[in-house]
RNA sequence: GGAGGGGUUCCCGAGUUGGCCAAAGGGGGCAGACUGUAAAUCUGCUGGCUAUGCCUUCACAGGUUCGAAUCCUGUCCCCUCCA
């Protein structure tokens, strides 16, 4: 059990290798400099990102040396792999920028320096290329034909595929040829939609380098029924507290559906095999202590121990007796607003439960508002400081959206 | 550059003999019931507001008309075919 490899397939990351029994011998002999990019699309990581999180961090425990490299070149053209629309292309301000950000989120679950992991920006010498020279050099191994085939362009050339588009292939390959010059980099892994840009990297450096590299897909991260995880109706899970609380990224983890929890514990956090097993197999009710122990352990890892401790303990508090809780969302409101009384709408929307009036309206004649679990009939109710307890009153939209009013 | 087709509410997509269109249907989302903070299922809602009415929306700007998503003119954008 101790080669990477094994533990990595076990924990069901792979999805598909090139020369799957040289690449585990080498992991086996030697350290391994292996990178994975990240596009500087946002200015946060998001749960999509945090799954290749995990294996680097998987990987260096192993005595690998990860290298991430920020796509703030190739990001300038924009990935078409299995999107269907043109990327929106982003200023050079904006992908510096987000670049900076992932590095600080890196550094917390990744160990930098010299010899433990790089960060490198591939921005650095793709900038600088010379288009005669790259074709020249790179272009002429890549065949159009073959090209054309790969999965990532299918669906593109139903729709469309600009020129700029069709040359990100040879950009990331060329990206892979450059690492292994600089850095000895004989391993790329990314998401599976990223195999047949993988693929032409490990194959220019056989061509131009006459050397083996290796490259390692994994399964993305998707919901039982295919949807790509860590999205939500509101917008992605991110990892920065600041965009994804603390509280809302354990919930989201608590409220997984049954079937993803196993899969979502092997990948997402440390807990030895055994221990996934016997959580994922639990039945009916009982599973629910599998998605506690999910949602703690992702957090923990995500935000530290603290953070979770305190977002179980809300969630606990909340879910079970209604009462309040250390770290769930509240807006903090003035006093003297609710002296006269302010109407139940608009404190709704101060709160950001809702975004119109008429929604507000529409939630409480269906019944979907509650004053500290006292359902709100009325939608002219005018709240006033009298139903404040210790300066708090605790909103509950639906089932689970919980959200506190604290008076300054 | 030439020929043709098209741009509708969060998305897809009806609607173009002008009024019955805040605009069908589906998806998604939200809420209710059931439950286990799960899934499935059923029900309701899904532009805004000082709300039985009023206001702003059908690429943009004008025009015709009592009245336009629907007709006319111009502009922008997209797609397909030809070069």
């Amino acid at each position: 059990m101790s080669n990477v490899y094994d533990v990595l397939a076990e924990r069901g990351y792979i999805e598909q290798a090139t020369h799957e029994e040289e690449l585990r011998e080498l992991l086996e002999k030697e350290k391994v400099s292996f990178y994975i990019g990240f596009d500087p699309t946002a200015d946060s990581l998001h749960v999509g990102h945090f799954i290749q999180v995990m294996v680097m961090m998987h990987m260096q425990k192993a005595g690998h040396r990860p290298i991430a490299i920020i796509g703030g070149g190739t990001a300038m053209v924009g990935d078409p792999s299995g999107k269907t629309d043109m990327r929106k292309m982003l200023t050079k301000e904006q992908i510096e920028q987000n670049a900076r950000s992932f590095k600080e989120q890196f550094s917390r679950f990744i160990e930098f320096g010299e010899d433990k992991a790089l960060m490198i920006n591939n921005a650095d010498w793709l900038l600088e290329l010379n288009y005669v020279d790259f074709l020249r050099e790179i272009g002429r191994h890549f065949s159009v034909n073959r090209m054309l085939t790969a999965e990532c362009f299918k669906t593109r050339l139903e729709k469309g595929l600009s020129f700029l588009e069709f040359n990100y292939m040879l950009m990331q390959s060329y990206d892979f040829l450059e690492l292994y010059r600089r850095y000895n980099c004989k391993l790329q892994m990314g998401g599976s939609d990223q195999w047949s840009n993988i693929l032409g990297g490990v194959e220019l450096i056989r061509r131009v380098e006459g050397a083996s590299a290796y490259g390692l897909t994994f399964k993305l991260l998707t919901t039982s029924e295919g949807k790509k995880m860590g999205k939500t109706e509101s917008g992605a899970i991110w990892l920065d507290a600041e965009k994804t609380s603390p509280y809302e990224f354990y919930q989201y983890w608590r409220n997984i559906d049954d079937k993803d929890v196993e899969k979502c514990l092997a990948l997402l956090t440390f807990l030895p095999m055994e221990e996934v097993r016997k959580l994922g197999s639990l039945e009916g009710a009982e599973i629910n202590k599998a998605k506690e122990t999910l949602a703690f352990e992702v957090t923990k890892l995500v935000h530290g121990e603290k953070e979770a401790v305190n977002a179980q303990q809300a969630a606990k508090a909340l879910f079970s007796s209604g009462s309040e809780g250390g770290s769930i969302p509240f807006t903090e409101m003035a006093r003297s607003q609710f002296t006269t009384g302010i109407d139940i709408l608009t404190l709704l929307q101060e709160a950001g439960l809702t975004s119109s009036k008429s929604e507000g309206r529409r939630l409480v004649q269906q019944g979907g508002i509650y004053l500290d679990e006292n359902r709100v009939e009325d939608f002219n109710l005018i709240i006033t400081e009298r139903d404040f307890e210790d300066g708090k009153l605790m909103i509950r939209k639906g089932k689970k959206v919980y959200h506190q009013i604290r008076l300054i």
